[in-house]
DNA sequence: TATGAATGAGTCTTCATTCAT
DNA sequence: CATGAATGAAGACTCATTCAT
């Protein structure tokens, strides 16, 4: 009874992991809304037993992100205790980006910090954070990376390497670009002080909506040209 | 000219331009997948007065993504008209972030250059791909861009920044780290020749489906520990 | 004065007579269900025009069926006025059935008499069958049609040809089958003594629908064989 | 044999079976265009059911004819079975027709040979025509029936005498009618050589729009009559 | 327990009709 | 008076979730 009872359980961890892993490779494809229905064909189960093993289509995708962040941690960790810290931090962080964006559509949503904040998925992005901070003090104290950077800024710039990868179809050519980004934690890279974002809200033409420019002087602009001023104009006396 | 007939038609541009808006906005907050009828009600217009001016939601999102480019088109020929070469590239390479960053979720979608090759927007993509180009030349001779550059390393790295720019909740700090990513552009950076990235496929333990750490050398690992590779043999038993 | 105005009424009498002569070619190839703005595109007028003309769109439609009506009622005046009684009234039917045909899914709803007892149909209706009603009379005192034939038949006998004509490609081939039916109302045509249509309802399985054959005598089947009794009986077991 | 897993899907055939029958009942009281929710009402089941048994409208429609189709070809094989050659044939004619004008809407499109060319029907109308042919050639072999005949005239008159019975209101009557044209395939039945169609384009009056008569002689009629004319000066005088 | 059938709310899209210009 | 833009009520179809078998 034992064993028929550890295999009833083995069988349904089996389900589970099939069902994970159809539903990583499932929303890698094609996207996070990718049916429920098509996961549970590529799990080759019912959609009643998805529902078993996952409350609810929520439950399993972030399962499936908790699953790829213990994935990057495994990784981290294995980092941690075979190479130098510095050699460490960006095998890391290459790993993150390689992983990712593997995982296509995945990847944006797991490591970035801002998004996604779901009951849930804490522990296993606590955990990532956790394995990412220690990596990188390690690395800032051997000397390896600028002191003036955050873990934030980390994982931030890990996110934004996965989307240059995606968004690079030359694969080699992508890569060159991460480590040219990630080699801007080095302590000898310097920042350079240029002009600052500008925080002025989106002027529009009245008339047309078409985008203008915004100049620090003068009276402000409301239209785009001379026609669209006469159009108004006309409207006005009309109205 | 456009006057006789052109009041009439005012009020359908006014209600095109409102619906476009909408729509930029519905789309930037909650993604593009926002309901139709969900823009239509932020326009203050009927479901069939969008479909008057879209024949699609495809032509909707398109025509959205278009004037995305077209701002940022005119972004860059402001400044190519009135800065030095390098200054007016990396002044155009912050517009794109700062505007992109700005319209949330449409961003991804129409500066990289593999997404979306739908017919349509091809036109606002190219002109934008020449402005892109010509100011990355033009930055190139004055020798303020290292030379091995091509216009679609700039585009990914542009894509980059913005997924930058939205995973780091302290804006500050994110534009700190854009200029940094945008500084490995100019010549003085150096790029680490690193160690490449595995193509090894995802290898994942038999029994419970978690990521192995493949080994160059030896017998390839199957499961994940001792206690997977136990289970394993005692189910090899039973069958 | 009285000319502009007899001209402004002029323009609204060619417009009603555009709208109409395009509702009848845009019904006659896209059926009865085309949009009304295919019908105003095709007139060259806006969607308002033609609700200044026909108060809604199922005017319309009666409208197009009444003209049809009064184009069949002049063929039959014209050949009363021309032929010998048979020959008009076997002359009326050949036009009847080739101006139907010709129109295409106009003709079922407008021969019939069954069909679309909507008021304002009535007068047109009405004209259509007291012409067709004397030429019939006629023809039956001149010997010519069999003498046991009611209008009512020979409009029936019409929409069946129009059908006829309709189902067979082969124009030609469908021509002599529409001569082949019509000659059934001549006096030499006699009507076989058949066997007469069962009005047994339709009946089926109950196990799995399919129709059944009604025998006169002996026990009433239920089921389309063994397999589906057998599933039956089962189903009454457990039930 | 069918017995372990039937029992989950006999809900499913039933449902299905219900779904079939509920749209042909749909569609022989409303026509070809009843909404899919009416038809889910009448079934008895949610609109969602519907889609699990038949992936779109279009294809539940096609599978209302299919079926349909099985019907009468079960009819004819019962009548090639049982009854000599010429009575078969007549039989089953009557059968078609009489099933067919039971199903009101359906008929049309299923047994003329031109409409519908749709794949996934091409099966049933194959068998159907298949038997039609098998039946008239037995019929015209026992010289039954007139051997000009084609099995697409067969199905032509079929498909207009379901259009009669249609259009009489009164059923006997009908019935006699449909026994009236049938009896025109009988070998004694003459065809008249009578006047041939007019091809003549559609000819109306320039001013109002009202069918003209052509003659074959003399100068083209371009008015109606004289008050067209009058009016149509008048206007040439005016512009 | 696993399955997959059923459900129904929600989405895109069309089109008859109204109404401002 | 003509135009065509706006409206909104349906209709076809999808899919997360529940539940009978």
């Amino acid at each position: 009874m034992t064993t028929a009872m550890a295999g009833d359980r083995a069988d349904a961890r089996r389900n589970r992991a099939k069902v994970l892993a159809a539903a990583a490779d499932a929303m890698a494809e094609q996207g996070l809304d990718v049916p429920l229905g098509e996961i549970a064909r590529r799990a080759g189960v019912g959609a009643g037993t998805v529902y078993r093993h996952f409350p609810s289509k929520q439950a399993l995708l972030e399962a499936v992100f908790a699953r790829h962040l213990e994935d990057l941690v495994a990784s981290g960790e294995r980092l941690a205790a075979r190479c130098a810290p510095t050699e460490a931090f960006f095998g890391f962080l290459l790993d993150i980006v390689e992983l990712s964006s593997r995982r296509g559509h995945i990847c944006d949503v797991v490591v970035a910090d801002t998004s996604w904040p779901r009951p849930g998925l804490t522990a296993a992005r606590l955990r990532f954070r956790q394995v990412l901070a220690a990596l990188l003090q390690a690395a800032q104290r051997a000397g390896g990376v600028r002191a003036d950077v955050a873990p934030e800024d980390v994982a931030a710039l890990a996110a934004g390497c996965v989307s240059m990868l995606g968004a690079r179809r030359d694969r080699p050519a992508g890569l060159k670009l991460v480590r040219l980004t990630l080699d801007g934690l080095r302590p000898s890279a310097s920042v350079t002080e240029g002009r600052s974002f500008r925080d002025s809200p989106d002027v529009r033409c009245e008339e047309c909506g078409s985008a203008l420019t915004v100049r620090p002087t003068g009276r402000p602009v409301r239209y785009c040209g001379a026609t669209c001023r006469q159009r108004a104009h006309r409207r006005r006396l009309a109205g």
